[in-house]
Formats: C-alpha cells, structure tokens, sequence
DNA sequence: CTGTTAGCGCGTTCAG
DNA sequence: CTGAACGCGCTAACAG
C-alpha cells in the first residue's frame, strides 16, 4: 500500500509535512502544500485510518449491540426502525456503525476494552443479562434503548412509556364497554413487557375490574406466537372480548387466528396492538394500536450517547421517557353485551 | 488502559512471551505460562485490536453498503432480510459488520483504501454510480447483491432472476385469462427493474398479446407510489384488470388505491406483489407475489465474500442466479370477461 | 515554516 | 523455551 513515506519521498518532503497537509494544519507554504497534493493524486495515496485510530486511541465507531438471533431482529420492523434513527445520527457525525449481533457469551464491555469501538448503543436487553456486567468498571460510555432492570438505576436510557401505553389502550376499550380484557405479552425477561402488564394491573384497579384468570399470556412478539395465544385464549372457559397485543406483529396473528375461529374483527372481539408498524394500515381490519416513536428513540439514545462521548462530565445519565399514542383505525369497536 | 508490557511486567516475564500465550503460541513452559495468564486476569488486559489490525495489515471487518437513505432501506423488509442472512455469516465468521450508509459523494473503494474493511458487500447499486469506479483498480474485494449494468461484466454477484419471476407472474394472470397487465415497476436507475421490464415483455410477445400504452409505470418500491401509480392507471381510458407490482409494498398501496376506487380485489382486479415478504400474508387479501429468497441472497453473498477474501486467486468471480416461485394467495382470480 | 525523533500497542524476526 | 530490537503507518513534541 501507498504510505506517507512514499509521499514524503515522491514530493522531496518529510513525512511530518505531508501529515500537515493531510490535516490542514496550516503552517504550511503554499508551494510546497501544492507539491505534496501533487504527489498523493499521482499515488493515490488514502491515510490508514488503523494506524491513525492507534495514535489517536479512538476508533470513531459506535457498536450497537443486540442480543437476539438475526433472524428474529430483521423480521421485527420495531428493531430496523430503532436502527435508522441511530445509523442516521451516527452517519451525520461520522462515527462508523458496528452492528453486533450478540449470541454466545461475552461480555459488550469488551468491544471497548479492545478499543474496537468508543461507545456502546445496547438494545432490547433481557433481564439478568450476565453481559452487560463491566460497563461501568471499565469506564464504558453507553446508552440503553431499553431498561436493564425494573428498579431505578443510573444506567442511560431513551425508552417508551409501555406502561401508559398499555393504559391509553384500556382506556379506549373500557370507554367501548370491554370489560373482559386478556393481554397477549411478550416475553417476560425484558423490562418492557413487565411494564406492560404493570399499566394493565393499573388500569384494571383505576376501573374496580376483576383480574380475569389466565388473562395474561406469555408470547415473544411474533405473529405466530400472537396467533397461538389467540387461539388459546378464545378456547378457553371464559374467552375475553378484546385483546391487548404485545406489538403489532403478535396482533397480525391473532387477527388471524380470530378469523379462524370465526369471530369478526372488530365485531365480535377487538384486537390493538403495539408499535404502529408502517404495516399496521394495511392489516385487515386496519389495526388500532399503540404507537411509539422508535425512530426518535434510536436518534435520541445515539445523540446521547455522542454527547456523552463528547464530554463524560458534563454530560449526566440521560433517562428519557418517551409518550405513547393511541391510534384508532378499525380493529376496535364497542363491546357487543 | 493495560497494555501487553504491563502484564510482562507484572509476570516478570518479556512482552513477547505474554503474547505467545495471548495468541497460544505453543512453546511456552506451563508454569511461565500459568503466572501470565494469572497476571492477564489480574489487570484484566484486553488486546488491543486495532494495535493488532495494523501489525496484521487488516481489519477483519466487511462493509455493507447501501446507497439510500436510512429511511428507505429500513422501511423496506427486502433490505433487512439480506442484511440478516449476512450478519449471520460474518457473525458465524467472526466478521465485524460495518453498515454504511453511502449518501454523499466518495467512492466506495475509500473504504478499503483507508483500511477501514477488508472487502465489500455492494447492495441496490443504481445504474451508472460514479461510486464504484476504482473497485478492481484498488484491487477491493467485493460482491453486489444486484447487477450493476445490463450488459455482461466480470463483477461477481448474488441475485434474483427478475425477468423470469415476471414471467412467473404473467403465466399466472394469462393463464386465468386476463389480457390486460399493467407493470407498476420500480425506479428504472435499478438493473432488476429494468430485467422486470424485459420479463414482461417477453410473455407479452411469447403469448402475442399487445403491448398497450402506459402499460408500464415508474415508481419507487413504496406503498405511496403504489397507490399514486394504481390510482393513475385506473383512472385511464383502458384499465388493466390485472397488476404485477415491482415489489410487495407497492402491491400493498394498489390494493388500497383500488378499493377505494370501488374495485373488488381479486374479483374486479388482480394484483401482484414481488418478493414475499413475511407480511404478505397479513394484508387482505392476502398476498399472491413472486417470491424471492432475499434471506439466502445475503448469506451467499457474504460466503463469496469470504472465501473470495481468504483465496483471491482460486475463487473465480462468481455470478449466482437465484430462482424465484410464484406464491398463490388470494388476490389473484380469473379475469371477469 | 519544516524536519528529527519518539512513541501508540502489538507481532515478529533473530539471537540467545 | 525466552528476550531484545525493529517495524506496521501515523501523529505529536521539540527543535531548528
């Protein structure tokens, strides 16, 4: 490969020279600024960002880790969305985007440690991660687009608001006279989902409704998942007459699975969902559902965290709430008793 | 940070034994080698990659490029599904994925001039970027996952057999006797659009039907052209009663433009989508599309990649054609007339 | 305004 | 089996 050396030797110059122009340092004159340009164009000459990342000790990367299979990130559109924002903010700045797909077992503190990033972007975290241990020990700066853990803590976030989400969403049905509600979930290792069912229990107990027996269920935000709990809940004893989904994905499927059953949508049971994916208007009915803004969470946690990286001090923990919104298309309708 | 002297220190022992046994050189006594790595736990030393990328003249990482907006690419399910199938491999590979996101002006080439990545992965390539010139000159391996020119080149690539998945769909719709196709493709930049084109065009003569005026339409593979691109065509002197849609997006904006002009799909019109992503199913009516194998196109890109990369002389530049299949929903039926 | 020298952290000759 | 010395390509002091 063509060095500074080469450059240096081809213009008559030391290498200190060329690396002056290379940065615009100035203090240059003017003829020989000229002969030094001249010779990177005839080498083609392009400066190793590995040995200037050495020197500078920074790699001017983010990684943005995700601890799920790809499979399972690529189909959830909640994911790539929350990736644009951050690819977005991080291009504009210039910061090279190291996606990680996390599987096996390593701690994310060590891409730092390596020096192969400058910060961290961890999404969608589960509970008791056992990696995310040595963040803060080796200094790590680093953003959640998600909460770790269900009790206050100083780790940075840029999150939604599941628990009024969820809220929002039962206000709408009880205000259309539901009263037997299930809450299709999602997996309960993430902070998320239990925020969910806490804005349920609030709702119930803010309306003196009972909490129904198995109204509960455990999915992991796949359609198919949303079409076996469906399934399952309407078979039983006591089927509800509306369902809150745990994302828009799981809703599709239960949709689905209502309409096997032979139930109307909305006319017999109401179904929302959670997210508003861009898919969402499409579905048949067009589907009521929760939105969140994961495209401002994904800008808002890399700004944060850029900032963060800017200056460690003046920078506090950043934990930022974002508002839910309910948006009523024709998957709900007042209850039929 | 701790460095490789530190733990030579600590251990008593010089720096090149610690790396022996930080790289399992052999040679190394089982007792030395016990109070290095006793040493390593210690100061919790981490080797510094990028110290060791420039010794090694590489970077173990490849760069996935996209020349569109975050918005587009993450709206769009195809890129998301190719984006998985090579996260997958390279994680498999113990590759660093770098996204980049190419908007502005400079030559891709840069990327590995600058020892950013070791290779490339070119996605949606749009005829005639000046971006790719300098490819074979820096000598940068790399793949497409697209053709980047109509005309036979040496390039190596992965992709999909568009002009035979048209005639898939045109078989179909000829066969339930509809004589009136329009195409609403894509933007005509791309090299699968116009291979679209090609497809259509020879059922059209194979089967000596005409090819009607304004038959086919330009958009831009999202729902809102699809809608504005149905809308325009029906409202036309001659209405098609069938549309093949340049991918499932577009097919999901038509139908909505064609219900709210009063068509019944499939009974007035038929549509059809391309691709098959995993939401087809979930519109109403479901979905018949061409369905390509976007997942496999990735994991076969990034594979030629690699193997291109570990071997430059015994991988010949490889151009894989990927079949595609026609998937048989619900909004395709016999034409009325 | 410019060049010499010394490192960044690691791997790799080559001696011992 | 181990260590000293050099170099990867570049930037930063410090002179001149």
């Amino acid at each position: 490969m063509v060095t500074i050396k080469d450059v240096a030797k081809l213009s008559g110059v030391s290498i200190k020279t060329v690396s002056r122009v290379v940065n615009n340092l100035a203090e240059v004159s003017p003829e020989t600024r000229q002969k030094v340009q001249q010779a990177i164009l005839e080498l083609g000459y392009q400066p190793n960002t590995t040995a200037r990342n050495l020197v500078a000790g920074k790699t001017n990367t983010v990684g943005v880790i995700i601890p799920h299979s790809a499979d399972y990130i690529f189909t959830h559109p909640f994911f790539t969305q929350v990736l644009q924002g951050i690819a977005e903010v991080l291009s504009a700045n210039n910061f090279n985007l190291l996606l990680h797909l996390a599987q096996n077992e390593a701690p994310y503190a060590r891409l730092y440690s390596q020096r192969k990033v400058d910060g961290l972007i961890l999404m969608s975290i589960p509970i008791g991660d056992p990696n995310i241990h040595g963040l803060e020990e080796n200094g790590v700066p680093y953003v959640c687009t998600c909460r770790i853990s269900e009790t206050n803590n100083s780790t940075s976030w840029v999150d939604a608001d599941f628990a009024g989400g969820v809220e929002q969403a039962m206000e709408h049905l009880i205000s259309l006279r539901h009263r037997r509600i299930a809450l299709l979930a999602g997996p309960m290792s993430l902070v998320s989902v239990r925020l969910r069912v806490l804005g349920y229990h609030n709702s119930l107990r803010k309306h003196g409704l009972p909490v129904a027996d198995g109204y509960i269920l455990e999915g992991d935000f796949t359609s198919e998942s949303g079409y076996a709990l469906a399934t399952k809940i309407m078979k039983a004893p006591n089927p509800p007459s509306a369902l809150i989904c745990g994302d828009d994905m799981m809703a599709f499927g239960a949709i689905q699975a209502l309409k096997e059953l032979g139930y109307g949508v909305p006319e017999d049971v109401s179904v929302i969902g959670f997210d508003d994916i861009s898919l969402a208007r499409f579905s048949s009915p067009a589907l009521t559902t929760i939105r969140q803004d994961t495209y401002a969470k994904g800008r808002m946690a890399a700004e944060a965290l850029l900032a963060f990286m800017r200056d460690k001090h003046n920078a506090p923990p950043r934990q930022i709430m974002l508002e839910t919104s309910l948006i009523t298309r024709n998957s709900t309708a007042s209850a039929k008793n």
